[in-house]
DNA sequence: CTATCAACTTTCAGTGACTGTAAAGTTCGC
DNA sequence: GCGAACTTTACAGTCACTGAAAGTTGATAG
């Protein structure tokens, strides 16, 4: 649903084709049923059926019937991990790939009329069920792993030390920030704002997390 | 198993006594079959008869088979919140209540002669078993809305404002990087030095926050 | 064009976590 | 002791997910 269709370059059998295909449908055809009815009201049967297809072969494509909703969990990692490499930063990096995928978003909002409110729809139905939220979160486990292990390996230090560790974990949680910003504006603002209004936020995040919890202490966050 | 047996005050009828005996003998028999064989390799069913009870009672007394594990995750809320409420900010009410959880950790380490022992084989389960670190980032998830509600209540703006959503993450990810502390120098350091090793490593981990992730930058974690 | 091989799908039978319900057993206040 | 409130149990069922074997289909060599 939010991916956002990378054209594969054309030399690619009638075999790779169906795959992709059947992959498709059965994301596309189970976020529809599940924003309708609700994710535990779905049984994965019925999306098979819907998709003409057999139950064991949903699960020959997705390993859960979560992650039908949250398409490729890798392409955050395989976008990150480069990122890493080449920024001058981790921040950087982040910083980057967030705006990438918010421009993705964005993209994918303004090429459908309806866009808008589906994606909406979307961040409440993760929102209000547990097993996507606990889905989310093993993903974002994930990007600390890879963040961490980047910052230990460009300083030379075992990656569970502290440093990478909570500095990758807080990085981790601007996806966070982005996201429910996302889903805070994209029903109210215009569509021409809401980059911005994304970007700031997300901004403001990082600038508390760059320039110390202490920064912005007009209310006590650290202690006086 | 970590749970430090919070002795309840003696007026307590027969009915609660035996409710507690047996929700403790379900958790040590639960923990220690799972230490012994994996956790995927022991049915709940098993730990029903090992306790002499129907397994519809264990789903009684405890939500999922994880829970088995990590008993009373509420624990920490419990203790959080006031904690929130009468500290000078929430890093300090954090830290204070991630050192009491380490005292009383040691103290259980110390009152028993094989504890160092089973408490690795704890840790290294919690790692090996993804179910159970999902539980573990669930708990996490809990903490995090707590705290940025306190932040927000205290600063009166929403709760899902950024600030007090990334200072919330950024400061449960403490509860990590002491995990993690605690489960690599429980084994190697003595006992006497466990507490302030691990403390140290929760300090460096809370100052890089307070200070900013820029503060200790010999090698690069925000743009140069 | 056809035989063949490999990949993919389906069918099927099963495991195991978890839930509701109604009956049987316990504990508590009197 | 006795009835009310509460627990436990037995039972039957749902549903996500898995492995194995047989069937089907796309690719390929002859």
């Amino acid at each position: 649903m939010i991916t956002v269709d990378w054209t594969d370059p054309g030399g690619e059998g009638l075999r790779e084709r169906k795959k992709r295909q059947t992959r498709q449908l059965l994301t596309d055809t189970a976020t529809e049923m599940f924003l309708d009815r609700g994710f535990d009201a779905v049984r994965v049967a019925e999306v098979a059926a819907a998709c003409g297809v057999s139950e064991k072969t949903v699960y020959n494509y997705f390993p859960t019937k979560e992650s039908l909703v949250v398409d490729h969990p890798d392409t955050a990692i395989a976008t990150l991990r480069p990122a890493l490499a080449s920024a001058k930063s981790p921040v950087d990096a982040v910083l980057t790939v967030l705006a990438g995928e918010l421009r993705a978003v964005a993209s994918w909002l303004a090429s459908q009329p309806d866009a808008v409110e589906r994606f909406a729809r979307f961040a409440a139905l993760i929102d209000a069920t547990p097993p996507l939220r606990a889905y989310q979160r093993e993903m974002a486990g994930r990007l600390v792993g890879v963040i961490a292990e980047a910052i230990a390996a460009r300083a030379g230090v075992p990656s569970d030390d502290p440093e990478p560790q909570i500095v990758a974990i807080a990085l981790v949680g601007l996806w966070r920030v982005q996201f429910a910003a996302l889903a805070r504006y994209v029903d109210g603002r215009p569509a021409s704002e809401l980059v911005d209004a994304v970007t700031a936020d997300v901004r403001r995040a990082a600038d508390l997390l760059v320039g110390g919890l202490g920064g912005c202490d007009q209310l006590g966050i650290t202690r006086s």
